[in-house]
DNA sequence: CCTTGCCTTAGATCCTGTCCAAGGTAGGGT
DNA sequence: ACCCTACCTTGGACAGGATCTAAGGCAAGG
């Protein structure tokens, strides 16, 4: 992700200290953290950062392709760094964590034209719900 | 629905106006209202119904399995009378609204357990995301 | 028809997320 | 190197959705 900042900068991004965390946070391990843990972990290396600040940054980072946002049946968002590449997720039922996964077929060429209801479908996100190893325990 | 309301009853469920009127409106025009929705067309014919009490007979009613709980990326929870066929939602993405599809194929036989992560998986579901008839105008 | 325990109610409260006005600063221009 | 100015950040107010609470109401078994 050290090249997204140079890409987001070339695109007319103004480069803040605020936004480098923000973009390093997410980068790191790869989870799926809500908007408030991204600010938890990002108030650690920038203690005055606002929450304002990293919605912001984070409703940026999705509108422009960079994040993926997912919701998770009412709790909090998270945002999923892993955006090139196509997958979907296994939500915890019980603690909301999440895992990507990458299944077989393509779902989008599972829905007949006659299914579309005059809709313009132009994605699809597919969600596997269960209990996860920690809460099983 | 009307067997609902008998079989609830048979399961120990006190049988109040309150949840009679909940119950008849899910089953009206098989759309997918948002609790405040269902809220409005209960207090059409029980003026005095509060929201708290929708609430819980909502919470109850999908519990029990007999409603669909969808949620709709951050907008208010839908509730799905069609509890009983299984099938997946198409989404607007402008104003929020959904229909049921019923793709082929199934997403759950597409997780191989090598992509399971040690998760007890238990439910697939599949939303199609687009601009519907209505917002495309 | 009475009693008991489950229901309903209004309103407070919580959680996420957005908005606002005021002050700060990146970085192009000179 | 320094200034400007447009864009960013901030904290706190606000909004929407949903849950909780304490007090009174009522279904339905006895």
């Amino acid at each position: 992700m050290s090249d997204l900042l140079e890409r987001l900068r070339e695109r007319g991004w103004r480069l803040t200290a605020q936004r480098r965390v923000v973009a390093e946070v997410l980068d790191g391990d790869h989870v799926h953290l809500t908007a408030d843990e991204v600010h938890a972990r990002a108030a650690r290396r920038l203690p005055e950062i606002s929450r304002a600040t990293v919605y912001n940054t984070l409703r940026e980072l999705v509108h422009r392709g960079e994040v993926l946002e997912v919701s998770t049946d009412g709790r909090a968002k998270r945002y999923d760094p892993n955006a090139h590449r196509p997958h979907h997720h296994l939500l915890c039922s019980r603690c909301g964590s999440m895992r990507d996964v990458r299944p077989t077929g393509d779902p989008l060429a599972d829905l007949p034209p006659s299914q579309s209801f005059g809709f313009t479908v132009s994605e699809v996100e597919v969600t596997y719900r269960g209990i996860c190893p920690d809460c099983a325990a």
